[in-house]
RNA sequence: CGGGGAAUAGCGCAGCCUGGUAGCGCGUUCGGUUCGGGACCGAAAGGCCCCGGGUUCAAAUCCCGGUUCCCCGACCA
């Protein structure tokens, strides 16, 4: 391509709006611009890329047997309402009525769509195992895009589904697709790592998100520094405390008042104890039924974790207003002591031995209660959100908490689909099956942004070999005369050896190719000067490293050759 | 949805408090000098100052209503 025909409108400022770092670098590359609220237009340097991405991975789902489908964007929402997810799924499927009023939506995701194409075909076992997967845009009515093209509305996807005869393959399908997504974020020149997943109430079976490293990431996970153990915060496990001896009697409880004292801050002040020392409980109201979890006062109750535990379709705290009439005080005074309904406490509860709790009585607390011995939970559960340094479950080693930002996702379905809409085959003996299915995606654009905050410097993109969306940049310093003319020659010959070439032929000063090479990271910049010309060469510079050499014209070519292999070598 | 901020030239912003007919930097166009890390001189183009209403002799500026965008909290690739 020549820069002076491109549509490379790059930015020399960073606009207002952009918060981290790829949506920045990607608006001042020139590769996308914003239409509306997370809806955006790639041009065609960023949509070089994106191809280059969904490359990779046709390439990794068709080595895992996938076949490529295409499946419409507008669904009948008849179909959504045989799943149930016309109502489970809420504001965040897009909906709209055609002009004789009846209800359709935009694909947020396929499950139906793949389900309804697959009941009609699939007859009998012998038709299993089954992988099918296609790349199109996705609708979802996000409530709050942001990060550019990370949380948009409306996104490509690459979303790959599985039909299996029973829950053996259903594992092989789920490890293939497990080593294909692995190695298309790892061609893409990601650092990443496969944490384990919430799969939610339904199933309970197994599923696993790629995660990429980043502080930018909107997920947290939990990574064991001692042992492979990584998982989302909102799944990860803890293991148990340590017993906790308890040391010299404890006097009975006694009811301090506390005027205006709340929150588990305010508590530790007064009382002058750290926050570990005091139990805070809270009450949460799932399936129709209130309860109440103790947890540390340095803990938090995570929710998905505690749904999971108690196997519960929902949970959700119970509303302010509402906790005095169950709890006998008001939020900040409330405790387990006495508590008319069913109390459930974290397991680290227990490393309390002489705790600060509400009395139940407004602006009060109580001080040496004993978990145990002045209230007995009915259930002890690992229902916190993991913290930096809390023991693995796995081998006791510690957690590390880090930011994510969550490119891909494989899940275990399972036959929830398949049995609501009755996708069965026949097994080998004559009995009818529901399919065990599997469900797995890519964000294509959302690697980009991945890549971007993870290959970066201070003047602009690092793109890894593979997904750049120009592999080699050729800058002559002049556009007349034997520069140009050398500049044009290598031009040709690095296409002709297979290479993607940008030639900045535009009548620009040096620093201002310079300075967009480096904002839109093409791998190599060969510089041809009359300079260069004067030694019979041109000049090679690798834009990770900086690295920069004066090489004879006629071996150029080879010379990029070489260097772009050796970028794309595995070593990261 | 709740809370906070913003809307003025293609981009980044000032002007608004204290009304008087719109400005700076970058970019763009033309001419010239430059030419290895975003040059310099000269000339020029480019604005429903978010929209609607009100106050006023006069509104970018004050008042009322609305819209849009951005940021912080519950979802997901």
């Amino acid at each position: 391509m020549r820069y002076s025909r491109a549509l490379i409108p790059t930015l020399k400022e960073t606009p207002a709006d952009a918060e981290v770092v790829s949506h920045q670098l990607m608006l001042r590359a020139g590769m996308i611009r914003q239409l509306s609220p997370g809806v955006y237009s790639f041009l065609p340097l960023g949509l070089r890329t994106i191809r280059k991405i969904e490359r990779i991975i046709r390439e990794e789902m068709d080595a895992a047997d996938g076949q490529e489908v295409e499946l419409p964007i507008v669904h009948p929402a008849e179909l959504w309402m045989e799943s149930g997810r016309w109502e489970r799924m809420g504001p965040e499927l897009l909906r709209f009525k055609d002009r004789r009023g009846r209800d359709a939506v935009l694909a947020a995701t396929n499950e139906e769509v793949i389900t309804d194409l697959v009941r009609r075909e699939l007859r009998s076992w012998r038709q299993l195992p089954l992988h099918l997967y296609q790349i199109r845009v996705k609708y979802r009515d996000e409530i709050r895009p942001r990060f550019g093209v990370m949380r948009g509305r409306e996104f490509t996807m690459e979303d790959g589904y599985t039909f299996d005869a029973d829950e053996a393959g259903l594992e092989a399908s789920y490890q293939k697709l497990y080593r294909a997504y692995s190695n298309v974020f790892r061609r893409c020149g990601l650092e990443f790592r496969a944490v384990e997943a919430d799969t939610g109430a339904i199933g309970g079976s197994s599923s696993h998100e790629f995660m990429v490293l980043a502080d930018s990431g909107e997920d947290a996970v939990a990574i064991c520094t001692a042992c492979e153990y990584a998982a989302n915060v909102e799944k990860a496990a803890i293991a148990p405390p340590p017993p906790s001896p308890r040391d010299g009697e404890v006097p009975a409880p006694e009811r301090v008042a506390t005027p205006g004292v709340r929150s588990v801050d305010d508590v530790a002040r007064f009382f002058g104890v750290p926050a570990s020392r005091v139990l805070k409980t809270l009450l949460f109201e799932g399936d129709g039924r209130v309860f109440a979890v103790v947890v540390r006062g340095d803990h938090e109750v995570n929710e998905v974790k505690l749904r999971t535990a108690l196997g519960l379709a929902t949970v959700a705290p119970v509303a302010e207003e509402r906790v005095p009439a169950i709890a006998g005080a008001k939020v900040g005074s409330i405790g387990p002591v006495g508590l008319p309904v069913e109390t459930i406490a974290d397991a680290w509860v227990s490393t309390v031995t002489d705790g600060i709790a509400g009395a139940r009585v407004d602006d009060h607390h109580l001080k040496h209660v004993v978990p145990g011995r002045d209230f007995s939970p009915t259930r002890t559960l690992d229902l916190r959100t993991a913290v930096d340094g809390d023991p693995c479950p796995r081998c006791g080693g510690a957690l590390a908490i880090r930011r994510g930002i969550e490119v891909g996702h494989i899940f275990k379905l399972g036959t929830k689909y398949s049995e609501a809409m009755r996708c069965t085959f026949l097994d080998a003996n004559g009995v009818e099956r529901p399919a065990i299915m599997g469900t797995y995606g890519i964000g294509v654009g959302r690697t980009m942004a991945a890549a971007i905050e993870q290959n970066h410097d201070k003047d602009g993109i690092i793109w890894p070999v593979p997904i750049a969306p120009y592999h080699v940049t050729v800058l002559p310093l002049a556009t007349t005369g034997e520069v140009m003319a050398r500049a044009e020659r290598l031009y040709d010959d690095l296409r002709a050896a297979g290479h993607d070439v940008l030639l900045d032929d535009r009548d620009e000063r040096p620093g201002g190719k310079f300075k967009d090479a480096d904002l839109i990271g093409i791998p190599i910049r060969v510089v041809v000067s009359d300079k260069t010309l004067k030694q019979g060469a041109a000049e090679v510079k690798v834009r990770r490293t900086g690295e920069v050499r004066m090489v004879p014209l006629d071996e150029a070519v080879a010379e990029v050759g070489r260097l772009l292999a050796a970028l794309s070598a595995p070593t990261r």
